[in-house]
RNA sequence: GUGGUUGUAGCUCAGUUGGUUAGAGUAUUGGUUUGUGGUACCGAGGGUCGCGGGUUCGAGCCCCGUCUUCCACCCCA
């Protein structure tokens, strides 16, 4: 009985085309990586819940997929649980494991479980896929891959500094045209939330003024009232809402706002510090944004607050990262901050498809096919496959002596290049008949000739 | 997790108030052309109408459930 072939919601197949636009993503991102001096790192697709679980808040223990134990270990299922309606501690009974939700929580457990291994400041990247039980929808998947690099063991701002400018130069080379990176500091949240005398509701304050571009003024304050937040914090929030200008005239709007709170001011001056640094460096194409209302994005940060989003294009943010101060301490390791930012490659694929942005260059065509003849010509070629591969360039023969017309509809099917025709005429003269596919040329040149063509 | 939406050939979609054998374009394949492609013409194959129930003499069409798609929330790359 023939089964009807399908993949998972949220999940995808990709065609040939599909991952050399994608690796083409990896690639420009891993270079700068390198070139930032990041090193490269890899962690299970799996971890144990115990891990993952409570590290990214009620919503985010939600949208981690737990693995389902095997064999006699199910036996373990908690089914007074069930029956009490307890289904977290339930599925807890019969899952020890999780797939991983980003990169950041491994890697902090990376950090401690092998920190006599490892030099700091620790300087890591990470390239691979996640898996969130979200519902699906534009620019939202079930797996995706994340592109990190965090560097744990340093609370210098020099290093938000460099991944602003990383954020620059790689969605430079990837020629995204018009992009904004975001940035914010949880300091001046939780200065916010202290003038407000509600220091404890930091989250729900947070969340709230996020919304406010989508759902306005009135929305915030309705929002922040069903959430518990007193009248008298609700008029300390409000000047916040006047607040407008460029950057800089925001921030010292922000700044007297804040004057009263410590810990404000401190992240105002962290801001005004990385703001300054990259301003004199410089950047290529970024335009960027303090933005009070970042708050998205993982409770665990304790610092700077990173988002970019691709201007033009309806699609959430394509990178997000921040500082996080006490992230490996759950695993017991004290007093090593760790700061790091996260490239959405599957939603920058998206934006640059939307824009059409990928180079011609990027799929990895075929360069040489050679007709087949019949099985004198195969034996000929074969040698010649072989000689021609020696030098780099991608070639092969066409598997069987079936008629031209096929041959050459295979080859243009493919996107390949160039066609060598090698009949007896070609054999008896020691020569290959070159045709270029695209223009429909073709030469009669010896074996050294179209090496040196093609190896270019 | 909440609310809505979608599903017919590999792909994009028609299909009347429920009524004979479910159609088109495109793709695939054979031929016109046995050493020259992307064009044209002629022919062919390909469908458990997402899946499972139900109503009915009769269901692609109506009802229920379920999965999937896309969208708005929640949240987020």
């Amino acid at each position: 009985m023939a089964q009807k072939p399908s993949i998972p919601k949220g999940t995808r197949d990709f065609l040939p085309a599909e991952v050399a636009k994608r690796n083409y993503i990896y690639s420009t991102i891993r270079k700068s990586f390198e070139v930032y001096g990041f090193s490269p790192i890899e962690t299970p697709s799996f971890e144990l819940s115990s891990t993952l679980l409570g590290k990214y808040g009620e919503e985010g223990d939600r949208l981690i997929f737990k693995i389902l134990n095997s064999g006699e270990k199910v036996k373990k299922a908690d089914l007074d649980a069930l029956k009490e309606g307890n289904l977290a501690r339930f599925s807890n009974s019969i899952s020890e494991k999780a797939l991983r939700y980003d990169l950041t929580v491994p890697f902090a457990r990376f950090v401690v479980q092998h920190q006599n291994d490892l030099s700091f400041p620790f300087k890591r990247y990470q390239i691979q896929p996640v898996w969130r039980a979200d519902r699906p929808q534009h620019g939202r998947y079930q797996e995706f891959y994340q592109c990190d690099a965090d560097v744990v063991g340093s609370d210098s701002l020099l290093y938000e500094v460099d991944f602003v400018l990383l954020f620059d130069e790689v969605l430079s080379n990837l020629n995204i045209p018009d992009f904004t990176i975001k940035i914010n500091n949880r300091k001046i949240l939780s200065g916010i939330a202290e003038i407000c005398g509600e220091a404890d509701k930091i989250f729900t304050i947070t969340v709230a003024i996020d919304k406010l571009d989508k759902v306005g003024i009135e929305g915030v304050v309705k929002e922040l009232s069903e959430k518990g937040v007193s009248e008298t914090a609700l008029e300390k929030i409000m000047p916040l809402f006047d607040i407008s200008g460029n950057t800089d005239s925001r921030l010292s709007q922000m700044k007297e706002y804040l004057a009263k709170s410590e810990i404000g001011q401190e992240g105002i001056r962290e801001l005004e510090f990385v703001l300054e640094k990259v301003n004199s460096l410089g950047v290529k194409s970024a335009k960027i944004e303090f933005d009070v209302t970042l708050a998205r994005g993982l409770n665990y940060y304790t610092g700077a607050i990173f988002e970019v989003k691709a201007n033009g294009v309806k699609m959430g943010s394509i990178c997000g990262g921040g500082r996080y101060d006490d992230l490996t301490s759950v695993f017991g390791m004290k007093d090593m901050s760790g700061v790091g930012i996260s490239f959405g490659a599957d939603r920058i694929y998206d934006v640059i498809t939307e824009l059409d942005l990928f180079p011609d260059t990027v799929d990895n065509n075929l360069e040489l096919l050679f007709v087949n003849f019949g099985e004198n010509e195969q034996n000929y070629c074969l040698t010649l496959v072989k000689e021609i591969r020696s030098h780099g360039i991608s070639c092969e023969i066409y598997p069987s002596a079936v008629k031209m017309k096929k041959q050459m509809k295979y080859a243009n099917d493919r996107g390949v290049k160039n066609l060598a025709l090698i009949g007896q005429n070609e054999i008896d003269a020691n020569t290959i008949l070159l045709k270029n596919m695209e223009t429909g040329e073709q030469k009669s040149m010896l074996l050294e000739e179209v090496i040196t063509l093609l190896k270019n």
